[in-house]
DNA sequence: TTGTACGCGTTATCAC
DNA sequence: GTGATAACGCGTACAA
């Protein structure tokens, strides 16, 4: 077997250059002969030299590491920003290091403990379980993605502009009463923006509306059971009127448009529905279902970008501290199909 | 700012110990008197130490670390193995390096370069894009996840027995005449068992039965209008008949459902069906959708329990050569919802 | 129980 | 354009 590993030492010797000139190869081939670049690649080939990023990282300090950590991935919301986050290996060439927090702060800490040990030169945090306060004080390149952001640099959804096009469209469809159903949510997270956005847009109009705040847990059961409950309140509360729905996200409106369509047969005229998110479910329900797409690609790729501005300021001889935050928001999409007109 | 780090000869220093001593402290605290335990414990909060695992790595070539080739993360099957592939932490204390292959073979070849050059311990590849083959010239322990496997290690589930339980299933259920609807399939990947289980099954218990196989493409839209294609086929083919579908996975199943679901206001008593995956959109369908359960989770840590046995193998003075290869079989469960009795 | 000396495979800093 | 030598931070004989 081959089991004995060549390094540069192997190739000087084989090509009677010194270590130092291998590694010139490698980081500034033109500063080497034609003919002394050819000698050292066919000596590669020769020796079938397998390359050592470990010991590289180790003298030069530069990891190309960054740490992710990620609520869960049973979402496919995190799965897709996870998914976007990896593919931007290929513009910048940093590799990733993924951990699941589950909600466990305890144990995101320790994750946060291990990616340090591994010197990562910078994070990205999805998860909401540790303050943006903390996260500062570990006092390395860092942005988080749609969560508090107080004391770190962030990139979120635009849930304002969201919330007023999708009211907006509710109201276009003529609807005599707007319904935002959502679970409770904290003022200092970005999708709070969805509620306020909603309560202006509807006040600005002048129209009839109502917030149902409910906690309907997480299984398909609870939130199916929940969304009836719902469903026979409005029906008791507006009969006759025509409802327009915007759920906080496609789950809740898959469930509210099953609870209908399977009293109905259909949707009827007198209600209107929007999601947000423009995950799978809402292309696939029984009917493909108007929502607010979160432009997932976009937010992945300006807060790696931003993550790598702030790596390479850290790698400066004299780096700029950095003076202040930079949130970016991106605005989301609305997507009309058949829930609204 | 604390810039400079902290390595065990700073500590030495503080302690009046030997860095051999500091290591120690680390790696067989035992060793070392509880008291002087204390003074080392002590000096690392004092002076904020900060643990190198890159450095321990390079020293003694034992990364922890292993790779991992998913192909996309669009589909919920693969996110969900990662999540439970990088849960195994707890369990092993392995970390992740992923990467994502989106079906570019040579792209892949690359990713295991860059693995490879971070001297992953094992590789985990759940991408179909590279022959076992090939995999297994890179000569390092591997486990694949239901793929073709002819010359490498795997776990799978068991296709075979998920499409006996779902046929049979079928059959119970009194179906006049059973259809399977599928994609093309190798006959070397596993999930080639589904179409074999069904045959077998219709024949042992003399059923009348179709396979149709078909190749719908990825989007929604178009897996919709193959759908209503093929249920157009069967309403005229088998006129009155009970008809039990058996669906390759749950998006078909799930599409199937709509079709039908939009026809007749709900499911008719003409038609069952069952979907393989247990994936969420069968559960929160219009109907909940009866599907055949791949256990993610068992598959996931089998994989990496596999992975790790062979890893330990290599790391021993005098590894024994893997002489013959092993492949797992998962079996599946059969979930009862209400697209079946 | 503790210390000395060297090795791991690169890059960085000088020289030439 | 090229080479010698010293880092980088830790593990590990071997010695005491």
């Amino acid at each position: 077997m081959d089991k004995k590993k060549i390094t540069f030492a192997d190739i000087a010797k084989y090509t009677n250059f010194s270590k130092t000139t291998i590694s010139r190869y490698f980081n500034d081939p033109d500063s080497l002969t034609l003919e002394n670049q050819e000698i050292i690649a066919q000596a590669l080939i020769d020796l079938d030299y397998q390359e050592n990023k470990l010991a590289k990282v180790f003298a030069n300090g530069k990891s190309e590491f960054v740490g992710i950590i990620v609520p869960n991935l049973y979402l496919h919301y995190y799965a897709e920003m996870l998914n976007q986050i990896l593919n931007t290996y290929e513009k910048f060439g940093y590799k990733f290091l993924v951990f699941v927090g589950n909600h466990q702060k305890e144990i995101e800490r320790q994750y946060i403990q291990e990616l340090l040990a591994y010197k990562i030169e910078g994070l990205i945090i999805l998860s909401h379980t540790i303050s943006s306060e903390e996260l500062a004080s570990y006092n390395i390149p860092l942005v988080v993605i749609e969560r508090e952001d107080r004391h770190v640099n962030s990139i979120n959804t635009d849930n304002y502009m969201g919330a007023v096009q999708a009211t907006s469209l509710l109201i276009r469809n003529h609807c005599d009463v707007l319904l935002h159903i959502n679970s409770p949510v904290a003022k200092d997270i970005p999708s709070y923006g969805r509620i306020q956005g909603f309560q202006d847009t509807c006040r600005e109009h002048g129209v009839e509306h109502e917030m149902i705040i409910r906690n309907p847990g997480h299984s398909h059961k609870e939130i199916h059971a929940c969304m009836s409950e719902i469903y026979e309140y409005m029906e008791q509360k507006y009969p006759g009127l025509r409802k327009g729905l915007f759920l906080a996200n496609d789950t809740m409106a898959n469930s509210m448009l099953n609870v209908i369509f399977r009293k109905h047969g259909s949707l009827p005229d007198e209600y209107r529905l929007i999601g947000f998110d423009d995950s799978p479910v809402a292309d696939r329900a029984i009917l493909p279902i108007s929502t607010i797409g979160q432009q997932i690609d976009k937010l992945a790729y300006e807060a790696m970008e931003l993550l790598v501005t702030l790596m390479n300021e850290r790698k400066k001889r004299r780096p700029m501290p950095q003076t202040e935050l930079i949130h970016k928001n991106i605005t989301p999409v609305l997507i009309r199909r058949e829930t609204t007109d």
